[in-house]
DNA sequence: AATGAATCGATATATTTTTATCGGTTCGTC
DNA sequence: GACGAACCGATAAAAATATATCGATTCATT
């Protein structure tokens, strides 16, 4: 839940950027050459002027009338979240949560390309997942620093998840897409983005709940 | 991002209850019998004020200068959430994610509990993906209404989402926790509550990008 | 060319969420 | 038993986010 940095653009703008990108593509794909904020408010179930605004911190201009050119605003917003010059990341733990990620796909499609995996059990290591390849955690910092990889994603057990942490800053990475539950202690000049699946399992249970 | 629902209880609110809860079990395992908001704090890098808020809506009450007891507080939290009585759950889409999805232990703890896998893939079927069974869609429906299931879990790739969603939806679900990158149109009666991972990665890009 | 509808961009308002403050309670210590 | 520190609970203020409004622009149609 260290989410809190404030810095200029709003954080559920952020989020939602992605939710345009994957519209825009598909638009993109019909042929459809321009774009307006009416037309994302009704696939997206939000309010137009929402859009606008969101849009107009990623930078990009419309016409009125018209809306805005496909093409250079799904560039524009590519450039925004720096999906531009796609991004390289390594992972840390192999388990059943790491090879999910390893194997999805649709990574690729924001720019993020995670070169290898680490994991402390060496009986994985030498292996390859998806393609990619395990290697032991000793390794990692060496990796890092060869590859220039900013970005670590940490799928480790809660248990694992500060060692790991801890391995990843030692490494020289900028920051950690944790998806572990757990908490982990970082230096402040390293970002951490937790991921927590338990959180939209809460707002759904809380949600059916209410409904009844 | 159909996360708009208003109803009393913060959305923020609800998704911090699940950080709350993980702290809380650590601190019971450790013999710890009362905490603070001041502990959760400092354990979490939040304000006290705003546990203390977090935590009244819940409906946990605490004692001056002693805080709150812990395992009462951990049961009012669970209860809070309905994980008291174990939500149960099928899923369909059985591919890399849905798979992560079914060998991820951490749901337990929340009370969730994933019965049975689905997909159109019907060579998958028959077998069973970390001790959960793989059944065909088709048998979705009686599957639901036979053993009462509330709660579905979409783990398909775009294309597949609308169908899959409506075939829960027809199999007479509530709520839908939908993990793929598609949008789904459901009707007003059905919770969807989207989780995108995708919007987790914008943020880490945005944020390692500003540091530059 | 004038009219009107669609839409952007900017500004203003409303709502939601976070943070601060303050009074009151509990308990350890003197 | 009085004093002070830790803490809750409630209320108030501030900050962030979402929504509404309005003028300006573009284009299709008359």
């Amino acid at each position: 839940m260290k989410e809190q940095q404030r810095s200029g653009i709003p954080l559920p703008t952020i989020k939602r950027i992605p939710v345009y990108v994957s519209v825009l593509e598909k638009w993109l794909k019909e042929g459809k050459e321009t774009v307006s904020t009416t037309d994302f408010a009704a696939a997206l179930t939000l309010k137009p002027v929402q859009v606008r605004k969101d849009l107009a911190f990623a930078g990009a201009e419309g016409k009125p009338r018209i809306g805005y050119q496909t093409e250079e605003l799904l560039k524009t917003l590519h450039r925004f979240v720096g999906w531009n010059n796609l991004s390289e990341a390594v992972l840390v733990g192999a388990g059943a949560l790491g090879t999910a990620i390893l194997g999805y796909k649709g990574f690729d499609r924001f720019g993020l390309k995670i070169k290898a995996a680490f994991d402390i059990d060496e009986s994985k290591c030498g292996a390859t997942v998806h393609d990619k390849p395990v290697y032991p955690i000793r390794d990692l910092k060496q990796y890092v620093k060869k590859n220039g990889i900013i970005m670590g994603i940490l799928t480790v057990s809660e248990n694992g998840a500060q060692p790991a942490a801890d391995a990843l800053v030692e490494a020289g990475i900028q920051g950690i897409w944790n998806f572990s539950p757990a908490q982990i202690d970082v230096p402040d000049s390293i970002f951490v983005q937790q991921e927590d699946l338990a959180a939209g399992l809460a707002v759904l249970a809380v949600r059916i709940k209410e409904r009844q």
